[in-house]
DNA sequence: AAATAAAACAGTAAAATACCCCAATTTTTA
DNA sequence: TAAAAATTGGGGTATTTTACTGTTTTATTT
């Protein structure tokens, strides 16, 4: 816990090529200290056990195929109550954040934040015993914040959705089913499109969404 | 092309931290060069429609938020054949997969293979113009066996035509009096390509006709 | 010329689409 | 904190599309 001490950190998580290169960002971080990587949770496990050099954090992979970092997470919690996991996750499932955090996790990361931000995150965890952002959703849908497409026409998530879908033979009725809302809001959909992409029919949405390459063939 | 200059690769993938990951870890690759990264298809978009530098070969994530791989890939096959797409996804979908390759990439790689794999398969394509996996392999073949390019369709001429109109905002009424017919013969063509073409709205025709290039946008 | 096939045309009804009006929430912005 | 914007949802209606039932005309073949 002193300031000259690096930070002793392991790195779990089951895709190899995420895992060795967030290793080499980690390491290239002054004062953090990768000590070991390791492909499934329960190879940190192992480890721990043959007695080795236990770190200060653990960075937590949340979907792994033996053992998840849930379970992970808890063992940790159990036998080194003083190792501090932050989970690392590819997207925000409300129901798997609660989980984690209630295993003991003492952060949930997204894995497309910022590297700066992971290096903060590290540090608070280190220092103050926790890391999380007051509102996961709030800051994904920050960093997801809409931008220009190629010919000045701005189509939000949602609105390529319907597009991908509006592109089949499916009823409006049944593209408001798949996408959980009510038909009047794909009127509303609709009508957004056509007033975006300059068109008055459906068939007008297809053809733009097959020319811009939204939807492929 | 030449042995010593450096081969120029952008990377696009909106996982912020992975995407900075692997640039540290490509960038230290000798004989690579990462020229530019990006977080999102239309980034590397604009960014060579503005006359930027262009890459070699691109590194190219599948799920995107706003335009994906598969439409990337397309676009840059259209607009700039000579670089080089190579596929990153999570996991294979063999639907997925297929529609990357048709998309133009040289190769489909997991992102949790070594790190040397993905070191030897951007120099195979970089050398040899294309990389595959057996199991990608596997699965281009499984679906070729079971494929006929044209299902026995023999459309008319006037049936072409008609299907050409149909690919546009007309109603069928002015379809009907740019071919100088009445509606209910329109009505009669439309029925006929429903069968022929077994589809059931105007959408299903529009689809079809693009994908057999009857209409080209 | 008669038989046959095809192309063109017709009425009706039901479903889907398109186009108006508007309002309750939530989120973002000022 | 209030205002503005975005999101989602609603009612009603006109038009278009789709799904049937057919008949008439035109062209080709025998």
């Amino acid at each position: 816990m002193e300031k000259n001490s690096p930070i002793k950190i392991c790195i779990v998580d089951d895709h190899r090529l995420f895992l060795d290169s967030l290793k080499g960002l980690v390491s290239s971080i002054s004062n953090f200290n990768v000590i070991e990587v390791f492909n499934d949770g329960d190879e940190l496990v192992t480890y721990l056990k043959e007695g080795n050099e236990a770190p200060d954090i653990v960075l937590l992979d949340v979907k792994m195929k033996r053992m998840d970092g849930i379970a992970t997470c808890a063992w940790v919690k159990e036998n080194y109550p003083e190792i501090k996991a932050l989970a690392l996750s590819m997207e925000v499932d409300e129901d798997t954040v609660l989980k984690m955090l209630r295993a003991g996790a003492k952060g949930y990361l997204l894995k497309d934040i910022h590297p700066n931000i992971l290096e903060h995150s590290i540090n608070e965890v280190h220092t103050k015993g926790f890391y999380y952002t007051e509102n996961i959703t709030s800051t994904l849908l920050n960093s997801i914040d809409g931008k220009k497409s190629h010919d000045g026409v701005e189509l939000k998530e949602r609105e390529i959705e319907f597009l991908k879908l509006a592109c089949s033979e499916r009823t409006y009725k049944e593209i408001a089913s798949e996408m959980c809302l009510s038909p009047r809001t794909i009127d509303n959909y609709r009508e957004i499109l056509f007033q975006k992409i300059n068109c008055k029919t459906r068939i007008g949405l297809v053809l733009y969404a097959i020319k811009e390459k939204i939807v492929i063939l």
